[in-house]
DNA sequence: AGACGAAATGTAATAACATGACAAGAGAGA
DNA sequence: TCTCTCTTGTCATGTTATTACATTTCGTCT
């Protein structure tokens, strides 16, 4: 976790390895957060924000120390139950995600799904591509059923290179 | 991991939450890596191979933490380094497996398949069952193709209520 | 407005999980 | 036997996560 953490939509593969309009992306993502906890009667409070603000500076998976630090730079609370507390809310209401491989947090690609989705983790750049359909889940519930066993919740998570590092490592 | 850790096969669940002989399933596992580790070179220490009886023990995943507990009862050294290099020459070898929604570890149920199965984690009695055939692995490969990720390993985990739990929970 | 209860936050302490570094020992091959 | 490599012992430290409790904020009821 030690990696550069600025933000690199310039260099263009985050978001599903895609080149994407990153502040349209981020602005949309926080409007989206604001009528949804409006909706559902959530108080999308300033530390709640600024964790998802934090978190869609780059669609990278972030630690809950290292957004604890950048909480601390803008001036909030800076114990660990402050930056749990609203990754837990953040997660609960699917407006992130927990990457279980890194004991991470990213936030959430598209508010709009069915969720728990595939992730993909590219272990070069540290990178994280939500993938929405995930015909694995599907499987996985299939399997389950056969034997008895209730899911409640998936994890599904591939880790490896994505597009734009073999790219890079290829040259 | 502060359940109850104590062998469970006369009550039935674990194992694909079947029941099952549970010592002979224990004595067969420790025969296979015997002879695995013959047959690659692979040196099969003391430590090792007691830090797999102690995953044999009973089918849930136990942290390296409690396996440092009973590594020390018996006599071993009682620093974390000797738990965890232990785990890593083990899930190496194919002879465990990480479960990484719980930071803990588990014996692997047959070292005679092709690695990398899913897993199905019961919240309740914490007992752990490996898929292995898992079409939910093939899914997810075929979704890295189409977007040109390599994937290098795959993090496949349900968590839920086994068969076992579901019937008491009934009752 | 005032009182109240629920939800959220501030803060200190601690638990749980994991690695780095280096010295000492055991095993295999020249 | 010498030497190289792998393994183990041990101390120290780093990283991730939770418990506990006091305080504040906010909506709701009167
Ligand atoms: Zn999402
Ligand atoms: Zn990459
Ligand atoms: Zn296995
Ligand atoms: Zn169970």
């Amino acid at each position: 976790m030690t990696r550069e953490t600025a933000k690199v939509s310039a260099e263009g593969h985050p978001l599903g390895f895609a080149q994407h309009d990153h502040s349209t992306c981020m602005n949309d993502a926080l409007a989206a957060a604001d009528a949804r906890c409006e909706e559902d009667g959530l108080r999308f409070t300033p530390v709640r924000r600024k964790v998802l603000e934090i978190l869609l500076q780059d669609h990278r998976a972030l630690g809950a120390y290292a957004i604890l630090d950048k909480l601390r730079e803008d001036g909030f609370g800076s114990q660990p139950p402050i930056a749990y507390r609203a990754l837990d809310f953040l997660v609960a209401n699917g407006l992130a995600h927990k990457i279980e491989r890194l004991n991470a947090f990213i936030a959430c690609a598209d508010t709009n799904h069915a969720h728990t989705p595939a992730f993909m983790i590219c272990r070069l750049c540290n990178a994280v591509a939500e993938e929405l359909s995930s015909s694995a889940r599907n499987a996985l519930h299939e399997v389950a059923r056969a034997t008895g066993f209730k899911i409640e919740r998936t994890i599904i998570e591939a880790e490896g290179i994505c597009p734009s590092c073999i790219n890079k490592t290829e040259s």
